[in-house]
DNA sequence: ACCATTGATGTCACCTGGTGCCATCACGAT
DNA sequence: ATCGTGATGGCACCAGGTGACATCAATGGT
């Protein structure tokens, strides 16, 4: 045994997402959050760039993922068949963490400094998309259309997910909203 | 004269501008920028909610005028036309302030903070502009994708308008993105 | 002219998020 | 045993943000 135990970074993600959970957002110190993991507020400011971040750790792993989706499809695809491959992807990401996603996506939704910081990483998921959109040839506008597209459906249908009594996988519910989508738009 | 000079919010917002775009977001300091106005800090909080509220400061009015358009618009319209609607009063109010697009936008390009917060206001437009389409008759998810595309095309359109050396009309920039989404969302 | 009310502002104390700087302590390598 | 090295603690400090209270100009009534 050393003086430090292992996984601070877990720890204190833990520590945050219950005090979160329990007592608000806001109403939690980043000090308590330091506290109950054992740590200080200085070595939370260490691992995380900020009180919201603890939040969002990880999240890149997501834009990879959606990312090399789009960079693996066939080179026939068109810019959403490319939204839908990264749609897939992600949709293999949520379910391994479902178990989390209700209680985060409730906390983040009380407040308003957390839905901040949602829209930017969805926003830098845009950017990575719309980059790799271009590496495929798409102009930029078409390449930012498509990947913005490909986030207002991935929120649309997480929205739909996330608590969803009969527990339908996010994958089927992405095609839907996607194909829903097609269709308003080539119709009136 | 009396103890107050008039227009303290007016004063505030051109002491900010200026400060940002001289010094930089994070180097300003919400003291100076009172100071500046001839004004103190605590009186700043009073009239904006934090640092970042004074770069927007007014923006319920596109929403308003992008929600007043979806409910003027003719019954039989369908929920993209109802988005183009949006985007043509959207186009109106931002030919009116033209002048002070490049620079504002310049800054808020420059700082996270200051994305996060107009990622938030786009949400909310969005938010308001998903409530008209339901009244209207349009379901959940229609209305929410509809909305969602509405500031996707908003956002790309802005991107092109706002320093374009060409001032082409906001308006036709718009329609133009508008009009390439729907083909993308068709073929393929 | 005098006074009370009201609203905008100033003053002060305080909390919290966030950072820079340096000290400390355990561990591994030599 | 000693010497780094890396993770942590401690401390001072700044800025954003807020609550409570004081202050002062304009207004209106008497």
């Amino acid at each position: 045994m050393g003086r430090w135990q292992p996984d601070a970074r877990a720890r204190l993600q833990e520590a945050a997402l219950a005090l979160y959970g329990e007592r608000g957002y806001e109403e939690t110190t980043v000090a308590e959050i330091a506290e109950r993991a054992g740590l200080t507020k200085r070595t939370f400011f260490r691992y995380f760039a900020d009180k919201r971040e603890v939040l969002f750790w990880g999240s890149e792993l997501l834009e990879q993922q959606m990312v090399a989706a789009i960079e693996a499809a066939p080179a026939s695809a068109s810019a959403l068949a490319l939204i839908g491959a990264a749609l897939d992807a992600a949709a293999v990401r949520f379910e391994e963490v479902r178990e989390f996603a209700g209680p985060r996506h409730r906390i983040i939704a009380s407040s308003r400094e957390l839905q901040e910081r949602e829209l930017i990483k969805a926003a830098s998921l845009a950017a990575g998309m719309a980059r790799a959109l271009r590496v495929r040839g798409f102009g930029d506008t078409a390449a930012a259309l498509a990947a913005l597209t490909g986030t207002t459906v991935m929120h649309v249908a997480f929205e739909q997910w996330v608590d969803d009594p009969s527990r339908a996988p996010f994958q089927q519910i992405a095609r839907n909203a996607l194909a829903q989508l097609r269709e308003m738009a080539s119709t009136g």
